[in-house]
DNA sequence: GGTGTTAGTCAGGTATCTTTACTATATGCA
DNA sequence: TGCATATAGTAAAGATACCTGACTAACACC
């Protein structure tokens, strides 16, 4: 395979990438989980397990505050998240899952499961341990959220 | 790291792959092209180079065929593309890049491979070589538009 | 020639998103 | 402690991106 008919990298993180998100949000639709849009459930997705600030899930899904609020009210509405007082600043609130939220992230997790025993059985155990580490070491220069990122490379 | 830490790998596919398209976005704007919308661009990075049916462009988009020909109208309208007949088909037209959008290409590459040689530098040659091959490996189950894909698992 | 399919446009509409403005709360500093 | 600045998140108003159903001309196949 030459360069010239090589996909782009960008493009490749894309693919599976892609392919994840259309499987879990078929089989969450095939499990009852009908209720929603892709852009709800995206922003249900990057709720943290012990809450998430509504501008936190904003920043990271790379969107206003308001829309983040509005997606943030219609999944209260469906059941699958709340807003509770956050203890730590009396402005702020905290959106955990729960209810129907809960199920939900369990058909999520176990159909991840089943991608990646199906990706681990195609690539092989080692190559599948070296996809996640080499991707997790990316996540350290591509990751505004990273934990302790090193600073980004600055455009040339 | 234990795994209850972890990212999932859905998530790390995508935490580069915005990284790439974000700063591929940015450098656009910064190189002048800056009059059009990140949605408009994503329907013109899907544009091959011997040209694009709109309606390969819709299904690889996963978005409806008048939607894909809205973008293809507004990118036609900044001189970004044409539509030129389609000698195989009558009934059908090619979206081809032409003028701004030649350029614009070049741009993009020229980003592309900045971001690339740095994460080359940050992992090192073998990992990133690795990366590649695996995620090409792995688009052959993934990629709905892959050449001769495999039959991909049907969902447990 | 007849029938079924497809490319892409039209009509009518909804969903998702934005910026600006605002108030209550929090933070930092003199 | 008081004041200036910053922040969380909601409201208002609006733009952009996207959808389904319908349609006609062209195509493919028998």
């Amino acid at each position: 395979m030459d360069d010239e008919q090589r996909v782009n990298l960008g493009v490749s993180l894309f693919i599976p990438y892609r392919y994840t998100e259309d499987r879990m949000f078929r089989a969450l639709q095939d499990a009852g989980f009908d209720d929603w849009t892709l852009a709800q459930c995206r922003v249900f997705q990057r709720v943290a397990p012990d809450g998430s600030r509504l501008t936190d899930l904003a920043d990271q899904a790379q969107m206003s505050k308001q829309s983040a609020g509005g997606m943030v009210d219609q999944l209260e509405s469906l059941g699958y998240v709340r807003r509770v007082p956050d203890p730590t600043d009396g402005r702020a609130r905290l959106i955990v899952i729960e209810g129907r939220g809960l199920q939900a992230v369990e058909v999520a997790r176990a159909t991840l499961d089943d991608i990646l025993s199906e990706w681990k059985a195609y690539l092989g155990t080692r190559n599948f341990t070296l996809l996640q580490q080499i991707l997790d070491q990316l996540a350290e220069i591509t990751d505004p959220y990273a934990r302790s990122a090193p600073q980004a490379p600055t455009s040339s």
